[in-house]
DNA sequence: CATGAATGAGGGTTCATTCAT
DNA sequence: AATGAATGAACCCTCATTCAT
């Protein structure tokens, strides 16, 4: 999405701008953010930044991108799943890979919540966004669980993701405030090693497990009010 | 917050302005929202809504407040709760609540909702919201749950809350998609009524319950990833 | 097209807006002129420029429907035609009310003429302007000259429209230029009462005459190249 | 006007830079057309652009001489007049001559149009080509004619070299537009040969012919308004 | 000789807010 | 109390042109 002129910019010059932009957007619901903002920090023309990037919505969709595929290079940083660990495990693994990109890329991943939370003035982009977002994704992992038998049968595979999505999206910040985890927290494997971390992690699992695994003995009461 | 020039205007003129701001902050996130938007359409001065409102802020705030206001009068069109009844009695009733809410009041929930969810460029508002909002309710009523025995002991009450909370904001959402609810749903007891609503709400109650309330045989299997 | 707030301006501002926005629009072609301009040199804010006028386009319209409706208005300076007159007569005063217009308001005829003559990039009002204008006109003058027997009948009434119409929109200029005229000679009559300008439309309507109208003994040679 | 630089590219790219040229100086008034696009479409740097020309307004320059030049040489496609033919027989020629260059050259014969009919803000260039143009030579045939008994010696040569010009400039578009003539009737002589053009050229010069040639029978009735 | 990044003035437009009437 | 004209900074964006490489 932005040009080549970018794109062959020395990779500080790209940097500083992209970090500029990042800071921006992240900063402000996209109405509020500012190109103007951007290049006067940055130090360079307003007509430079338009060779860069076709417009505001161009940049924009590539800082969106950016972070979507950050996070998606990101699983590298964090121990891979047991291969032999059921759907909680699995989950488990997700969550943890979450609060790692919240913490060590805050601003991109504040772009992404943004992108998500907020409405975007472009139909076309959320609508893609909604579709390659996680809402599918979850959706057939729980759906596949209940095949599988690890999810109890009378779970609603459609409740449960959903429950599985919101708690997705927001659980990373209120970790981060809960435990006072800051961008210095940031070495790689921190996350995984940090016990608060797995230990908060482990208490919201057990919920999410209580709440939806498959157990024998676990029949709930259907409670009607009055 | 609104001057007294505006409670004194007559309840028409007053009920047009309100009505029109409502949906201009409802339409659009509070740096789109515009200003001269609302005057144009409700065909006064500029110069007037300066005189009932110091400032955009303030006319926003004050929409705010009025929103938590409807909130808490609503419960009246809802049948109260069992009086008997326990946690998740009380809030399944909770959340009929939200539902009904959202539906009678869209605009004024979709207000609350983006109070909550976007940046609101008021540092000290965005306090406030969060202090008076509903995170310290949730994480009081699960204390108590605890203490009761309603919920399972080895729960973190704080984790539970934060799940009840985030599932709070955003299932209205989920169930008016998923039931393709519209405003014409609209009479008092409806939603009550309504069988599809119930059962969703049973099936969200059900894992939530599963999840947190205590039960001698329910004992999460605690894993760990590798 | 322009606002309340525009008409409503005391008289003097409004003209002095009106006069540069005129002189901006007949002294450059529609992308060249500047809304900027306008507003520097009436020495009024940008913005309240956009309280007169929705935009460029909108202030454009505007001057091109003054200038159309004081084309219209300006018949009542100059001596009606004989009653009894033919086409000729006719074609003959519409012409030197051309002349009057051209000269006693030469920016606003400059923008019509630019209206016509250059792209603006509106296709409607451009279709517009066509249909407005003196095309379909003088084509039933002409059509109606053939059934009258005024004109020729050995005449194509189309290709005589064309030329009639191709030198109404360029005969003023050229007049203007070859007799010297300028906004001095401006009083009501002036055109009508001067004796070179009477003497030049007589040449050009002898020329016209004898090329179109009907003559028992004239018949055209129809020559052929080679 | 074009640099050496220019002249000595190879054949390709320079028609190429000449092509996307004309077609943007063709489609857009000069303010509108951008050198910009040019340099796009061709796939050039903007640094070369100003390596061929040295600013947007050389480029522009050259292509009007271009033109110019083209419609000089066109003359070769139509076959010459008859070496004895009259004033009108060498006018009837020049017409064809005309229409044949408006079709097969379009965009050229857009771009001197332009030239003459829109403003171009150089006003040596403009006064240039008023020089150089047609003006001086239908003024000389005229006079020429009238001097050779070819024209009604009670016709005005400067007013005859008026209307002559005008209709020359517009009447090109008339044909196009009325007889619905596209680049496709292209090959030479094509424009020569069509009946319904030698039609309505006939059509058009009976009339010019009829106004102003001289013939011992045709007189003027000098009518005078009221 | 070609490149293409950099420029910055200028374009049209919208906005919340003020203040004299 | 209501008005609504005035403001001007800020917005996004385009342009012809330059110049170091």
């Amino acid at each position: 999405m932005p040009t080549d002129t970018f794109t062959n910019l020395p990779i500080e010059k790209r940097n500083l701008i992209l970090h500029l932009a990042i800071e921006e957007f992240a900063g402000h619901p996209y109405h509020a953010a500012s190109i103007s903002n951007i290049v006067r920090e940055a130090g360079i023309a307003k007509g430079s930044f338009y060779q860069y990037f076709a417009d505001k919505k161009a940049c924009y969709r590539y800082l969106v991108e950016m972070a979507t595929k950050e996070k998606l290079n990101i699983v590298t940083e964090i121990p891979a799943p047991d291969p032999g660990c059921d759907l909680f495990g699995y989950l488990r693994w997700q969550f943890l890979t979450q609060v790692h990109f919240e913490l060590t890329r805050p601003r991109l991943a504040q772009i992404l919540y943004r992108a998500f939370i907020e409405d975007i003035p472009f139909p076309d982009m959320a609508e893609e966004l909604r579709r390659r977002g996680t809402t599918q994704f979850f959706k057939q992992l729980l759906s596949q669980g209940i095949l599988h038998g690890t999810v109890a049968p009378w779970v609603d595979p459609d409740v449960a993701a959903f429950l599985t999505e919101v708690i997705f999206y927001q659980f990373g910040k209120y970790f981060i405030e809960r435990l006072s985890l800051t961008k210095d927290d940031f070495t790689s494997h921190a996350i995984y090693d940090r016990q608060d971390v797995q230990a908060l992690l482990t208490s919201l699992m057990d919920i999410l497990e209580a709440g939806i695994k498959r157990n024998p003995n676990q029949q709930a009461n259907y409670l009607r009010v009055n």
